[in-house]
DNA sequence: ACTCTTCAGACAATCGTTTGTCTAGGGCAT
DNA sequence: ATGCCCTAGACAAACGATTGTCTGAAGAGT
């Protein structure tokens, strides 16, 4: 039984054969009696219990981590999970994975923290790190290649076991396995994690067609933006099957670094000025999409009724916004959380890891598309 | 000069004094002939480096660090950091840490990681730690009382210097320095950033005053939403002086754990069942407005013509949303710079830390509301 | 009474750094 | 030639945990 020494931090409670000094820590002074240890200068660590135990630290260490295989009387065993508890001792998880060699931590890489599609799958990534009991340190990097270079090293000398590159320009292997979403870059010991474009493409230029769209315009992605690239290859590709024309006056391109629906709202209205002819606009993604409807409404055009607007994405605005927006949905939580679940099984030593891992996009129709009018400009 | 030696990694280049062995790690078989080290097994130590120059560790160390008032020749200086570039030297942070009692990371807590709200307010914690040097371990918990409890520790466990926790009910006193975004409780050892609530309430219920709106529909947060009680304590008094009439007929109250606009569409459904005249709400925030807007125009209402809508927070959507909100806006990025800023100066040492952090919130009129018309319900 | 096992736990090395102290050797002045 | 100081590093002890090996004592068996 241990009694509550209110006052007394340390005390031998039996006296050990070997070492029975009442050692008592150079921190802990006798001033020291205000609550049990509320304001812990210091956390308690394994010897601090060994010493208040009458025990060395290996012992403590081995009942607390239940060591099969050890002998250690039962009675013991429950003395120091008591003493455990009384002091509330947590163990260094640094000084562990010191040891171990395993720190249970990865990096997460982003371009920004405060957007739609980032956060999406980086809660799908949380979701499933924190279940398997890994912790994670996010960087963010806004595109600055010097960063993208520099922190994946800092991240290692952290510790992190692996790392997860959402929408980012990796340029090199690292040391350690690597899981990118939305990467498309082939790199040795990197998997990625994209979506199927192909399909995806399909699904809105079909959509279009079927609509009786003939006249339609493209939004390229940012140049910098992982997925621009390789969408528009299956743009492109999709439309030619279709027998869709595009029109080089009818594509713009976006180019700013932004997370708000400003990025889509100037291309358009530069789009507009062109008065050329068309019935819908396929955007890169939900967040273009909006401010682009905001400039369609701006130049006096409904939508859907003058121009359908096909999103990308399907953040959680997409649903809600006024038209709703027909989009593209890519399941965004679930990348994630595959990027997540592939990492750790590859941290965990799995060798026969997927080099890439390609998920379907869906079609999820909603108020901004409508059969073409032929009013429209 | 250090000609690069392929193939070989290991090498004494000026035999030591005392320790001259040409002593390689067990995992460097001459196996590892494959490039420099590339599929580095182990990220090279200080030991290894020390070996290859023929140095101690400690001496690397020195040198690498720039200790001052250590006399080791300029020679030698430059030999040990040719050899630290050549290997890709990257010290582990945590063995420093172990060492210097100093991790240079602090834990960050939230409900959610998909929230415009929470992702917010992180972008300005992220931005403000990675600039002073410092990485953050992000833990969500979902409002679950048993995570609330236990990931502070575990962060603790982790080495975290500090924690911010945003939107999040934290139930005691912690052993290091906490900072709490939109917290309201006051608890011994945390500093809260908040907004000055009283501001927003005179803000939001003067503009609608103005505008000659007299029946007033509330929205109230949940439960476990921090700002919810404040908030709405600050708008009764307010609405008091104004003499605004607060009907219980008219106030709806949110209570799902949602993060998506349709938080806000199920309770304004409700309230339009029961048929009674209002030509403003008060959303609790700009994400349930939207929610709110949807189910105003599903009841073939207009906003702002027939019900105006005051927002709050001002999250990205909202200037983009069709029509634009109104809203009370807080300065998410800057409120999560500034925990960051208080946290930082609190863990280094800064005594005279404020309790408390009011910053002043912003009336942004835009498309939602407009003067009361009289037509309306 | 003697040996052999087993039990309960101590001991020590280790992970990769940092940092206070110590020393061998060289150069200098006397 | 002797003593002293300085230089350039080595040495060792941490930090807090884990883990393989070792030992003293008690108990069992003959």
């Amino acid at each position: 039984m241990q009694p509550s020494q209110p006052g007394v931090i340390l005390k031998i409670t039996r006296g050990g054969p070997g070492t029975s000094e009442t050692r008592v820590k150079s921190g802990d002074s006798m001033a020291q009696n205000k609550k049990d240890q509320k304001r812990a200068d210091k956390p308690v660590s394994l010897k601090i219990l060994a010493d208040y135990l009458g025990l060395c630290p290996a012992t403590v260490s081995l009942v607390l981590n239940n060591v099969p295989g050890r002998s250690i009387p039962q009675e013991t065993r429950e003395r120091v999970r008591a003493a455990a508890r009384k002091f509330n001792y947590q163990p260094s998880l640094l000084a562990r994975s010191l040891r171990k060699q395993r720190t249970f931590t990865v990096g997460v890489l982003v371009p920004e923290l405060s957007d739609g599609y980032h956060t999406m799958v980086m809660s799908g990534i949380g979701d499933h790190l924190m279940q398997e009991g890994y912790f994670y340190f996010s960087a963010h990097h806004r595109h600055k290649p010097d960063l993208v270079e520099e922190y994946p090293r800092l991240l290692m000398g952290r510790g992190a076991e692996g790392i997860i590159a959402i929408d980012t320009a990796l340029e090199h292997e690292l040391a350690i396995p690597v899981v990118a979403v939305a990467g498309h870059k082939k790199i040795s010991g990197v998997t990625n994690v994209l979506l199927d474009h192909r399909r995806a493409a399909e699904l809105a230029l079909r959509h279009l067609h079927q609509l009786g769209h003939r006249h339609i315009a493209f939004m390229r992605g940012q140049p910098f933006s992982s997925d621009s690239d390789t969408r528009w290859r299956s743009i492109v590709a999709v439309a030619r099957e279709l027998n869709i024309e595009i029109r080089p006056e009818l594509t713009i391109q976006l180019e700013k670094d932004l997370t708000s629906p400003e990025l889509g709202y100037p291309v358009v209205q530069q789009l507009l000025q062109l008065k050329r002819r068309f019935t819908a606009l396929i955007s890169f993604n939900d967040i273009a999409a909006i401010g682009a409807i905001r400039a369609l409404r701006d130049a006096n055009l409904l939508v859907p009724d003058d121009v359908s607007v096909v999103g990308f994405d399907d953040i959680k605005a997409a649903a809600y916004h006024n038209p709703s927006l027909t989009t593209i949905r890519q399941p965004l939580h679930d990348m994630g959380q595959s990027a997540a679940r592939i990492l750790l099984q590859r941290i965990q030593g799995f060798k026969d890891y997927p080099k890439e891992c390609a998920v379907p996009p869906e079609l999820i129709i909603r108020e901004s598309t409508a059969p073409a009018s032929g009013r429209s400009r």
